[in-house]
DNA sequence: TCGTTTTAGAATGTATTCAAAATAGTCGAC
DNA sequence: GTCGACTATTTTGAATACATTCTAAAACGA
């Protein structure tokens, strides 16, 4: 059925540079992911992907173990062999991850609320500008959905940033980017309700302003509970995909 | 220096199963971290690991991005080469740890107080008695630290059994382990203190007969909070480890 | 025709080999 | 004597080769 032979015959193996194929493995196995080109519930096959992306098992087999650890792929495991899927998308998956990342951004956001005011008036300054930007396009119909979430994760990013020490960091660059999966699936159902997050991100702004870390935090918690309850919705209607 | 030949000549390469090289590394290799035979800040060589182990590189390899993930080891790297090196242990780190855990555990704690009635008593039961347990080694001198840690631990993960979702499971999983390095290193002082956490234990366990999520949540938010802060003072004390 | 057993193929796990890059050490020039 | 460049060794990254196990299909028997 597939040809075996085509790989040495037709890939000459372009090797990129040496010592980037881990990461561009992961990176482009996560993007197949994330855009659907691997739909939730696929077999992964480690050769098949090696040969896609033009390496060797070695890389791919360490993305996918990754990408696995990051919760990206599942590992569906007998007694010794494994057998690894794309995790499914599920509104009670969304749900857990929606909470987790609140109670993680609100530990963060209890690190900007006690910056020093000169840090926090600088930090509030670029945080408006993105809420000003979003607010903006939330009033636009044929807004990219890209930029919007962009944008939003921006404004996320800034409060780890600024507010996270090492490991929160690194935690949340691992945890975060699942968001986009769920986001890009429903994406167009989800701007017309982007005026309420616009909303809640104010009240975090000044919950920063105001150097008070419970209402920071208080305002990170919800904005992601909202999220999660508005994606809900979408799921639900729209049913879960993944569970082919 | 190290001679090439012996691992060819001196080692038979016991062959344990076939397939679980890759967790015995993992397990081993965290091991050696977690009791301190590889000491914070050492650097990590692949080679050694491997033939310390009796395998080959590939799964020592992959055990080793495995502890990366999760927070054992960190990376220095340069522009491509990445040299891996045991994550030291310090009072920031530690403090960030604990942190983390007291709000992953918290959406756990909401998760039991919501639970039927017939479940929470259950699972009270079984959190009281562990607590107990705690109370009555708290009074004894010479009582094993293993037992006192493996104690406390039980009762987190009764909590995360029986209120957590997959996605949290597996997070608190990754990340609770890690507790035990610090534990471990300052066990004989942190003894002392026991009587307070099962203070707070309990408050923990009257917030779920009461069925209030609000009271789990902040108690065991609390339990870790007041933790860290115990553990913060016996590392300034005795210095931190792992910055040599 | 259905069930069981055996065998062939496919996919994962591990070892080994090969290549590239960084670091350390040495030699030479100023 | 010190600084810099070049070389050699060490170590990591990737590819390929090999072993094992799981799956599934086919054949044989009831």
């Amino acid at each position: 059925m597939k040809k075996k032979l085509s790989l040495s015959a037709a890939s000459p193996r372009a090797k990129a540079e040496h010592g980037t194929s881990l990461l561009t493995a992961f990176r482009e196995i996560r993007e197949l992911i994330v855009h659907g080109r691997l739909s939730p519930g696929t077999w992964i096959l480690e050769a098949e992907l090696a040969e896609r992306l033009n390496m060797s098992r070695t890389p791919v087999r360490g993305a996918i173990h990754w990408l696995q650890r990051e919760g990206y792929i599942l590992e569906h495991r007998n007694v010794k062999k494994s057998r690894m899927i794309v995790a499914p998308l599920t509104k009670e998956d969304a749900n857990e991850l929606y909470i987790i990342i609140g109670r993680l951004e609100g530990i963060a956001g209890r690190g900007v609320a006690v910056l020093p005011v000169a840090e926090r008036k600088e930090l509030c300054a670029q945080l408006q500008e993105l809420n000003d930007r979003l607010q903006v396009i939330s009033k636009d119909r044929d807004a990219p959905p890209g930029e919007i979430f962009e944008n939003d994760r921006s404004f996320h990013r800034l409060i780890i940033k600024y507010g996270a020490g090492a490991r929160m960091t690194t935690l949340h660059k691992a945890i975060e980017p699942q968001t986009e999966r769920y986001w890009r699936l429903y994406a167009s159902s989800i701007i017309k309700d982007l005026y309420l997050s616009v909303a809640e991100h104010d009240e975090v702004i000044r919950g920063i302003l105001a150097g008070d870390p419970d209402r920071v935090e208080t305002g990170l918690q919800v904005n992601w509970l909202k999220g999660s309850e508005r994606l809900g919705h979408v799921i639900e209607i729209f049913g879960e995909r993944g569970s082919w």
